[in-house]
DNA sequence: TAGATTGTTAATCGATTAACAATC
DNA sequence: TAGATTGTTAATCGATTAACAATC
């Protein structure tokens, strides 16, 4: 089979949220067509995309939605366990921890990282905070399996490089600046408030203009 | 001309910032085939996407840097100013205002509305917490460009419903729920660091796959 | 000038949508 | 059973890439 089109898999946590949403209230099935009513897309394509996952034996019947989420959820490894560290826990880093815990499941955050004296030797939401001298070691001493960066855009490449010469497997990008791997396997998923931002204001900006 | 597609928009950011930093750097010129290697695409798709915009007078000549920057940044707005509410100032809503001006220039937070008794009539970075029972009558009579939203899931879509009778034009929506503004002409951008995570989630537990 | 590089058109590629036989 | 709804194939649509004349 080919490959899965990676917009297909950014597709999958949406459908996920929302059968959550629905099994939360009670409902039991569901059909393409009124889900997709609900998401404002076509079923045609919900259907495509599930298609790319298993062989699903034939079903004319709307779908189980607890069944259904369950099989999203596999899908996008919910089940699966993963360590993380948190590098520069600033206020942005802070909340992340703290909130971790309502973003998914099964992480284990393990340690965060700081420059500033005042902070190291501190605990954020029960996890300690270490010198960022130390990030290098430690990436290399434990299976860390994702590194979220929350450092300004400054320092944010050369961080990278150590993570990544430690041995990193992915990265959480939320520094607003492209981070450059090089050649190593290392996931990078970026969370770019800023070109978010920039995103909305053209449109904000686009529509000051068709008034003026 | 026909529309801008939105792919188009949402990677002139992407080139702003990269621009940004080579002018940052002193340099002068950049060809497209030298800043796409950078960015790891094809030069064919930049010149495309450029060329969605105003005539060009041809020109064979790598690109000034420092003027098309200019011009990028003139397409996304950011001259314009736009006023900000913010709607649920707890950790990461906090968190938004005290960095707001590193984010994108040009925002001027107008005020956060939160539940919380301890919190309201605090102030947050020169920001005032004010009652969140009065954010539709705070719309209604101030020009409020964009609401931020950092509330939790349970109470999202009852507060945008709120923002939209209440006329607000935009909605910058961190709470991880999918809004829905109805017929309403509001825009919704989204930030979802729970699809952003579990996107990163099916890569790492599709690598664990193929190991085991 | 000659080589490099642009803007733009045409070709390719892939993603979305429509159609429909299978079947609950 | 008949109507509804699926999974899947084919048609459409749009986005990306390649090619190239114009020109710095």
């Amino acid at each position: 089979m080919k490959r899965i089109p990676d917009d297909v898999i950014r597709r999958l946590p949406l459908y996920l949220r929302k059968l959550d949403g629905l099994y939360a209230k009670g409902e039991k099935r569901v059909s393409s067509g009124e889900l997709c009513r609900q998401l404002r897309m076509e079923p045609s394509q919900l259907r495509r995309d599930l298609a790319w996952f298993g062989d699903f034996p034939q079903q004319a019947f709307a779908y189980d939605i607890d069944g259904l989420r369950r099989e999203i959820g596999k899908i996008l490894g919910t089940h699966e366990e993963f360590s993380a560290i948190l590098v520069g826990p600033g206020k942005i880093g802070s909340a992340l921890i703290e909130h971790f815990s309502f973003i998914v499941d099964g992480y284990e955050v393990l340690g965060a990282f700081d420059v500033s004296p005042e902070r190291i030797g501190t605990e954020i939401a029960g996890v300690p905070v270490y010198d960022i001298a130390g990030l290098g070691d430690f990436v290399r001493e434990h299976k860390v399996d994702i590194a979220i960066l929350t450092v300004p855009r400054g320092p944010a490449q050369k961080l990278a490089d150590v993570l990544v010469e430690s041995g990193i497997r992915a990265i959480w990008n939320f520094t607003n600046e492209e981070l450059d791997v090089g050649a190593a396997d290392v996931l990078v998923e970026n969370v770019h408030f800023s070109d978010s931002l920039l995103h909305l204001n053209y449109y904000l900006a686009q529509r000051n203009g068709e008034t003026d």
